[in-house]
Formats: structure tokens, C-alpha cells, sequence
RNA sequence: GGGUCUAUAGCCAAGUGGCUAAGGCAAGUGACUGCAACUCACUGAUGCGUUGGUUCAAAUCCGACUAGGCCCU
């Protein structure tokens, strides 16, 4: 039995996913379902660079706009719901489009990884945030290597998030990130990805980066920051959104707004960076090459 | 024209006579399966504006020159 098709379009920031994403829908009776964790918040649009109404020509687009910005999310989540997603499309007779930036999100689809049933121990996750911070990260470094070797040679000493990760999986489970990551692939893929990663001249990108963020003011960013600081209370992962950190700031008065622009577009490039690093390691994906 | 201060990597900058010229940002490369727009690692001056001198030893002291800032005329 021939598994279906999904397409993914992946790339860094500015290089054009969405609006080649929904060409590509068009073209072959696609739906769009976003990869991008920031997203997902909703009353974040400009600062994510959210394609409008407009712009999705009637293209059905999912995984945007899913939760408030006060609550958390997760690979784990994101690959179930996205699933779910991939399901609907097919059934309606439709080729599913992934779309978009998160590459950990990303990779949770392509290579089938099963997460198990998890709630996140945030207690204890608080708790060793707090040894972490009072200088005694070695304490933690060394006691994942006791649990973990084989995961902690890929894991630096200073890395707070990745130690702490593996202290948690083995409190919860018993067992270790190694073993874990294991259970989690065996299953295999569900689906025929088809993936595609945007690439484009450095320079070319980073001047796309510049005029964006320039837009992303004028559409009025710090207007919607103002709103959303407003409207919500609590921001456990959503103000780590690239620009809202540093409007943040900006409204704060911490810096001038020149230098605040400064900041979004510096950031931004930094983003892009990484993006292209993660992309860069898949194999068996197709190179789009954009010279404009 | 006179005086004065400054000159260190793409940018900011420590060093004020003696190990191999701090650090930050940018840039590049890399790791990353439950916060990922996260978290983290690695990489850069054979040389300190130029040039002469003092010294066993100079980015560091002295002179000249060049460039820039400030003040005076």
C-alpha cells in the first residue's frame, strides 16, 4: 500500500514559504498546515509574520491562531495535532502543504517521531532551574552523565535546557533520553514527505530580513506588543517571539527606538542563521534555489 | 594658524614597560526529540594609525608625520 503524500516547504525567515506554499496549494488541491511555533499564538500576527486573509486566496490554512499566548506548547503537542490535521486533508481528497519555520516541529512529522503521553513536571523542572541558578549546574551536568552517557556526549556543560531535560525524562520515566529517543522512532513514517528547503543567497536574505522587520513597525508592531501586554498576563514561551522581546524592551524604555529596530533585525538574522543550519542536515530533501 | 585629546579585528573596547594582546557585538561553522523565534559549543589581530628613537624587552615611554574630535584665533 502506497503511504500519501505530504509536502513540506521549510526554510529560514523571509525566504518566501508561505507565498510559494500557497501557489503550490493551488496548483495541486493542497491545504496548508504551518510549522511555526510562534504561529500558533493567537493576537500575534504581525510580529510572526502571519499571512492575512487576503494573501491564503481561499487556501485553508491550520496550525495558526490554535492557542493563547498564555499557555504553553510542545513538539509533542504540535505532532499530534498536526497529524490530525494531515488526516483531515486526506480525507477530504487533498494534498496536505506542512509550511513553514520550526524545524523541531518539523522533523517531530518528517521522521515519525511518537511521543509518549507526558505532562511536564514543572515543579520539578522549577526546582532545578533554581540549582542551575545558584552556580550548581555541574551538579546537574554530572548527574545526567551518571543516567545518560551516551545522550551527554552531544550535550555541552553549560546547556541548562538539556540537562535539566534529561534529569526530567528519567524522573517521569525511569528510563533514559537514549532509550527513549529509541521507542520513539520505531514505529517508522506514516506518510510519503516530500520536503523542500528554501535557499537563497545570505545577503539577498538578510536584506529581505531588513525591509520586513522595517514593514513589521510600520504595519504597527508595537502597537499589537501594547495589546497583547494588555490582554494576556502571562507569557510563558509566547514573548520569546523574536521582535516582542524587544518592543518589550522598547516600551520599557530601555533603549531608543532606532536602536529596538536594531535589535529585531540583528535577532532575526541570528534566527535565520540557525534555521538554515537545521535545514541544511536533512538529507533526502530537495534544495529550492531563490535568487529574488 | 595656535592649543589639546584620541588612534588596538567589520563595530564597541580592556590593556599604561616583561608569559602566546581580555571581553562584548557582528560574521562564519556546529549541536539540539517534550520551552525551539529555545538552549548551547567552536572559530578571528605574527599584530595595536605611519615612521624614527630610548630599552635586554614597547600597544604601553619619547619625537615626527597622518587622520579624527574638542577648544582658541
Amino acid at each position: 500500500m502506497d503511504k500519501p503524500t505530504v509536502i513540506v516547504i521549510a526554510g529560514p525567515t523571509a525566504s518566501g514559504k508561505s507565498k510559494l506554499a500557497i501557489e503550490l496549494a493551488k496548483k495541486v488541491n493542497g491545504e496548508i498546515i504551518s510549522a511555526d511555533s510562534m504561529q500558533i499564538y493567537k493576537d500575534m500576527n504581525i510580529g510572526t509574520a502571519k499571512v492575512s486573509k487576503e494573501e491564503m486566496q481561499d487556501i485553508k490554512h491550520y496550525m495558526i491562531d490554535v492557542i493563547s499566548p498564555e499557555e504553553r506548547y510542545s513538539v509533542s503537542a504540535y505532532k499530534k495535532d498536526a497529524e490530525k490535521c494531515i488526516k483531515e486533508i486526506l480525507s477530504k481528497g487533498k494534498t496536505p502543504i506542512i509550511c513553514g519555520g520550526t524545524g523541531l516541529y518539523i522533523n517531530s512529522l518528517i521522521y515519525g517521531i511518537e511521543f509518549r503521553e507526558e505532562k511536564i513536571d514543572e515543579e520539578y523542572r522549577n526546582e532545578l532551574n533554581k540549582i542551575a541558578e545558584n552556580g550548581r549546574l555541574d551538579e546537574l551536568y554530572n548527574k545526567a552523565l551518571e543516567i545518560d552517557p551516551e545522550a551527554m556526549k552531544k550535550i555541552s556543560k553549560n546547556d541548562k535546557k538539556r540537562i535539566i531535560r534529561i534529569l526530567e525524562i528519567y524522573k517521569k520515566t525511569g528510563k533514559t533520553k537514549t532509550q527513549q529517543d529509541i521507542e520513539s522512532r520505531k514505529n517508522g513514517v506514516e506518510y510519503n514527505y516530500k520536503v523542500f528547503v528554501i535557499n537563497m543567497d545570505r545577503e539577498l536574505l538578510y536584506d529581505r530580513i531588513n525591509k520586513r522587520v522595517d514593514q513589521m513597525i510600520n504595519e504597527g508592531l508595537i502597537e499589537e506588543v501594547k495589546a497583547i501586554l494588555k490582554k494576556y498576563k502571562k507569557f510563558p514561551t509566547a514573548m520569546q517571539g523574536l521582535g516582542y522581546k524587544e518592543v518589550v524592551n522598547y516600551l520599557q524604555g530601555n533603549v531608543s527606538k532606532e536602536e529596538m529596530v536594531e535589535e529585531v533585525k540583528m535577532e532575526t538574522r541570528r534566527y535565520a542563521k540557525r534555521q538554515i543550519t537545521w535545514f541544511k542536515k536533512n538529507k533526502e530533501t530537495y534544495l529550492l534555489n531563490r535568487t529574488r
